[in-house]
Parts: structure tokens; sequence; C-alpha cells
DNA sequence: AAATCCGGTAA
DNA sequence: TTACTGGATTT
């Protein structure tokens, strides 16, 4: 499931479960943050499944974990593992990105890179070959590919004060997080972008000069 | 506490005048088109999720499902469904609302509808014995709840233009729905206030004048 | 019986 | 905290 840096075009296979409990592992290692494997095979426990079938006393104990980031991973993102409890497949492991900022979360690094590249979703592959399970996972906006954007925007790979947008609108978008997320007409910037200037913006602090301008609404200018 | 507004549990408009949209799932079905109907009445959509009623044998495929809004859910919300992979219950589908724009979940109608008209979690419920009629016993601990906030911030029950909070931060929650969200101060403005305010804010359609200020990021002054 | 809600619990 | 299941409650 670890792919190289790059983009490729595998995309996780099915799910036949998502049988987790939640953790966030606050103080999670780095890179080598894995879990505590149980080197069990880790095999199907009955997934006592269908309707009130059999009140199975079997509990697939599953698991999943929430640790750091990896290093081409944005600070702050979590990668999640899960056991897959079930099904053929069950007793292997899936990995999923979450953006803490929005909470939405990704099944692959290529989302991930998708995302944080363009700032939107990745549309959805339709499947021609029926992978069956397959199913979106990312709370996100469902909103099919409702993901229009006009073109490209500038990128500014840093935060050069010297060449600031003329308006940003800079969101909260996460209060308890204090995440600020920077916008530019319609478009959110890009995660990558975003953080730079995140920290840019952060780390000045403003008194009461705020480098804070909003656009107004009609965004289309 | 404070009571802001009245709370009415089902007093949400159809639609918005803000934004008609009621997009989702690209592929999937949207309100109209989903499971059937029970005949109880409300309007519980059995989840007979997709193709896997199988008794036995066919192993369990996707038991997560994230669908259009429900016509009470303010538009952008999502409904997702679980079906629950272990356990006695196993086979039950939960029914979870997730707020895009924060990534929230909430278990219930009841918790959702909570939230939108005070903007804050519902409080937990005591365990022990049930209160008998009066449950202001103030225990003052209100210690891991971070939802002690400034317990008087004016709130507009309307949007009354002689009476604008001094900051204001409009903020695109999400580009693709056009949702709007007004800030002040910490606080995100409940979404009962936020429907009336964006209304105002959107039926403007500022030119050039806009009312769209944006309160720095120290909130604190 | 089905749908909803929520406490408890685990991670 | 968050996710998930048990079971009570409601419809």
């Amino acid at each position: 499931m670890s792919n190289p840096v790059q983009l490729s075009t595998d995309h996780l296979p099915s799910e036949p479960l998502l049988k987790p409990e939640a953790f966030v592992d606050a103080n999670a290692q780095n890179q080598s943050a894995e879990w505590p494997k149980s080197p069990n095979g880790a095999q199907p426990e009955t997934p006592a499944l269908g309707p009130y079938n059999s009140p199975s006393s079997a509990e697939p104990k599953v698991k999943r974990r929430v640790v750091a980031p990896k290093t081409w991973l944005p600070a702050g993102w979590l990668v999640e593992y899960r056991v897959r409890s079930s099904g053929a497949t069950a007793g292997l492991v899936d990995k999923y990105y979450v953006d803490p900022s929005s909470g939405r979360k990704f099944r692959s690094k290529k989302e991930v890179l998708y995302f944080l590249e363009t700032g939107m979703l990745q549309p959805k592959r339709k499947k021609g070959t029926e992978t069956p399970g397959s199913e979106e996972v990312s709370t996100g906006i469902s909103a099919g590919n409702k993901q229009k954007k006009s073109d490209k925007k500038p990128k500014p790979l840093n935060f050069d004060f010297s060449n600031v947008p003329e308006k940003v609108g800079w969101l909260l978008m996460n209060a308890s997080a204090d995440s600020w997320t920077p916008f530019l007409g319609d478009d959110q910037v890009p995660e990558s972008t975003r953080q730079d200037w995140t920290a840019a913006f952060t780390s000045l602090t403003p008194s009461k000069s705020d480098q804070a301008m909003f656009e107004r609404h009609s965004t289309s200018d």
C-alpha cells in the first residue's frame, strides 16, 4: 500500500468491511509509526453479518490506529490504519489519510496528493469492472464531480510577501484546531500552498493591521 | 443557560433561498431515488444497502454509504449509513449526519437539530438517576467540555440591518455549495441564525460595497 | 417490526 | 476524543 511518492494509478481494492474502533494516537511517531501488528493470522472472526441471523458471540477484534504523518504528508495530517475484519481479504491493512482540518479521509496517497495539488477531490473513477464494495470513504462533499474549477491558479511555493494575491479570504475552518484556510475567489488554496501561507499568516500575529482581507461575496469578479 | 431562539424541530425551509443546490453523489441516487421506504409512514429509508442482502456466503461489501440530504437537513449535509459489522446487532444500519463544513458527525436527528439551533453540541446526558425534574444543579464543573462560550452574545433572530455585529467573518465553507458561514469571534453563528443572515447576505449581492467584513486573526480583542 | 436515540465502551 | 455496538425507546 505504500507507493512511491509519485502518483500511481493504483487504487484501493474493494473494502469488504469497515469495522473499526477509532482512535487517535496523539503521540505517535512519524514514519516508523506502525501499529503493534498482531501476528496471528488475523483471520476473520465470523462476521456474523446478515440481518439478525445468529447473535454471534464472536466479535472481531479489529484494530484501527491513527498515527503521525508521513514525510510527504503535510503536517497535521494523520494516517489511519485499519484492518479488515472480514471477507476474503480479512486481515489486510488499509491505510487512510486524514485531513484534520476538514476531517476528510482519503484512501490513497494518490488521492491526497491530488487534493493537495488541486484543492479538490479526485473525480471518481467509473469502474467498468465493478470493484465490489468500493465505497466512498471520504465524507466530504460527495457531490459527484461537482468540482468545477476555472483553471489553474498562481501557486506560490512559499509565501512571497511581495507577491500576494489581491484578495484572500482567511477562513477559520476549524476553530478548535485554529486552522485558517485561505481562499482565492472560488478556489480554495491548495493545501500545500495553504500551509505556507498559514504559517506566514499566523506568524505575523497581526495586532490591528491585519492582512486578512476578504473577498466579497460575488466571487465571480 | 441562555435560550437564544425558540427551537422548532421542523422549521427548516425546504430550501434556503441562498442556494438551491442539492447535488450529491453524481453516480448515486439523490434524495428522490433512494431506498425503499417503510410502511411506517415516517420516512425511514429502509437501507437495503445495495446488493447485499444475501443470506449468507455473500461476504459483506460496503457498510457505509453517504446519500443526499433529507428535507430537514440544511443543504450540504450528508447522511451516512453504516451497517454494523459485528456483534449481536450486526446487520443493523446506523445513520449518521455529517456536517461537511466541519466534518462533525451526529448520531441522531435530535443532535443535529440541537446543533443547528444552538450552534453547539448537545450536552451529554447524566447517568445515574434520571433527573426528577430540575436538573439545574449547576455542577460548576464543566471541565472536559469546551462548550463554554461567552454566555452572552447578541443573536439577532432575523437579519437586522440596523443591528449588525461589528465584525463578522463570512466564510465560504463549501465553495461548490456556495455555503457561506458567518463567524462572530470565536463563535460560529448557529445555523438558524446563519440562514437568516446568509439569506440577507446573499440577497444583497454586493457589487463593490460589500458588507463582508472579516475579523482578524486575533479574535480575542 | 422498524426506526431512532443514546449510554457505554473500546481504542 | 471518536467510532461502534447494545439495548432501550419510540413510532
